[in-house]
DNA sequence: TTGTACGCGTTATCAA
DNA sequence: TTGATAACGCGTACAA
């Protein structure tokens, strides 16, 4: 057996002249009891060093006050920056609740949801926040089904709809106005360095450009998300006759490969070629010049998805409107690699390539 | 009164024709209990849904399965990247032996170890590991005292011994390497761009210099961490007659600066002037060129840290040895920012500059 | 405003 | 190997 090394309610009452309901009272926020008595029990309590047991009030009160955050096939939620912003977000909404957060880790027994299932089923969270990746099989999520902790979904948009609460990546947004920016700029020739596979974001391109009747395939490059191969992809790009004046790369990383690429073919950014990012990471603002790219305010979308899902575990509002749906959009964050055309290349637009 | 959604141990037993004892044996590992039952009563809780209610399991057990990371001072640990790596190491070993991690949280009322003492006191975690920054007033730490939940300190070696369970980082073992390197490369006019205030990196460039019998105070320049702020600094070594040939940065975000200084002087890196940063970032594999640099293997400080609180934690071995302490070291990584000295260069040193 | 007494769902002890 | 039953420490009707 182990050390009792702590208090409990019931010697703090009897030491107190006191029944342990009103020394339970004294910890209840808004419970009915003398505001003397109360703080005679606190003062006491503070003295002796104690707090309710949490188990025991855990027990007794039918909740955990934990939120969860499960990623289903991402071992390990802290090895992803995106996942970490997103945790930050929703332990800065959990908490201020008073809901701890916790987070999903290696199954010990092989299964892809067997935590997730635990959680439920043994009510170790008051509710989940679940991050499905691309393609993930919902039929998974039966288990969640008939269970009194709620849930929310974070997926992008190209997921097909689930009848969950769920909140939303709006990729659109942010890329749209990437393109608009660099139009108002006077750019026509825009290129995309595209990461397999294509997204949301590769279709927002695609119909922009068609729209303005922009397109060419041969602005369209293919590149991992390294900076040696956007490196390569981005000569390609420079390599076409006509060459862009404007590069919008998926995400940050393939930027620097173009910035590179961009300063060993002489070409200085933004005066001969703008280029602008995707997801503002650290980096971005860091790059020479510091990167134009496009803000996907992760946090945000963990707080926001958070809200949601404290809302539903209100007793009250149980299972009304479960099936709503949120947006989070990107927005663009302008910084120098970025500028106006530059004039000899609307020289070039004009008939004649005036370089190379 | 909350729905139940749940079914309980005593209702499956009942389904079972068991008691509730049985059922509870077939989900303990290790419990006298036939197999063949067992299986029964598992088979039949797969089917229903069911996981014993791990509030009541906890409180029977009198252990709540959660590790707690705190690290006053830090309202929010998912901000900084120091610890979220080191929040990675913790949660790698404490969900390997089956525990629940759970981070510090902004204090709802105020009081800096508010959580600390409610998670303590209130058994909300089996233990602890605690970050302390420099200067952390240790009486705080007296809520820890006499209590059954163990604790591990992560502090950096310039902090006074307490007596407490600890890891410490050993960053000299880095720094030196580092050093020793650039000697090895010929170089002894080796700049030190310093953050403020100085730590133990800052005092182990100053001995191993003045070991060598190569310190010059002009060598040092202070900065902060932003690369604005470096840049301005290196600009300032690289001004000093009998410039030096190699830099060591005390963090990558400084090396960048330095990195960018040397451009706009027209020095070549690694050609003319070697740099080396220090922390490993991401950025640092990045650079062009990139960056050799101090790596702090954070996540395995997090590890170890947790193991020796995992073995803390057991019943037996107790109190036994509370005073132990491990250390972590950094190491040197080399990329491409650092070289053999240049000729010419050397010849400066023989007597008369004939450079600018 | 306070006290009594039961319930929360499991685990652990002891006897069968 | 199994069953009956007492903890585990606290919340909360209900009654006073």
């Amino acid at each position: 057996m182990r050390n009792r090394s702590s208090i409990t309610i019931k010697e703090l009452s009897t030491r107190l002249g006191l029944s342990t309901a009103t020394v339970s009272r004294a910890f209840t926020p808004g419970a009915r009891i003398n505001d003397a008595t109360r703080s005679r029990i606190l003062a006491e309590a503070e003295a002796l060093g104690f707090s309710p047991n949490s188990n025991a009030r855990r027990l007794a009160q039918q909740r955990s006050g934990l939120i969860g955050l499960d990623c289903p096939g991402n071992f390990n939620i802290l090895d992803n920056l995106f996942l970490v912003e997103l945790a930050r977000g929703i332990q800065a909404a959990a908490s201020s609740s008073g809901y701890g957060l916790l987070l999903n880790t290696l199954p010990r027994d092989g299964g892809d949801v067997t935590l997730l299932r635990e959680w439920v089923h043994g009510r170790v969270v008051d509710g989940v926040v679940l991050v499905l990746p691309p393609g993930f099989p919902m039929e998974t999520l039966k288990i969640l089904a008939g269970r009194d902790v709620p849930c929310v979904v974070i997926a992008q948009n190209d997921e097909r709809a689930t009848p969950l609460r769920r909140v939303t990546l709006d990729l659109e947004h942010g890329a749209l106005a990437a393109l608009r920016h660099l139009r108002l700029l006077g750019h026509r020739r825009i290129g995309f360095l595209s990461s397999n596979p294509p997204d949301s974001v590769h279709r927002a391109y695609t119909e922009f450009m068609k729209a303005d009747n922009l397109f060419d395939s041969s602005l369209i490059a293919y590149t991992d998300a390294s900076v040696a191969s956007a490196r390569n992809a981005m000569h390609q790009l420079l390599a076409v006759s006509d060459r862009p004046t404007a590069v919008f790369a998926r995400n940050d990383v393939i930027a620097l490969g173009a910035l590179r690429a961009a300063r060993e073919m002489g070409l200085g950014v933004p005066g001969d070629i703008s280029v602008i990012g995707h997801d503002d990471i650290v980096l971005a603002g860091l790059t020479d010049p510091a990167l134009t790219t496009v803000r996907v305010d992760t946090e945000r979308l963990g707080r926001i998805a958070t809200e949601m899902l404290l809302e539903a575990m209100q007793p009250n509002a149980a299972n009304a409107e479960a099936d709503q749906e949120l947006k989070v959009h990107t927005e663009l964050i302008v910084r120098d690699s970025t500028a106006p055309i530059a004039r000899a290349v609307v020289t070039i637009h004009a008939g004649e390539n005036v370089l190379a």
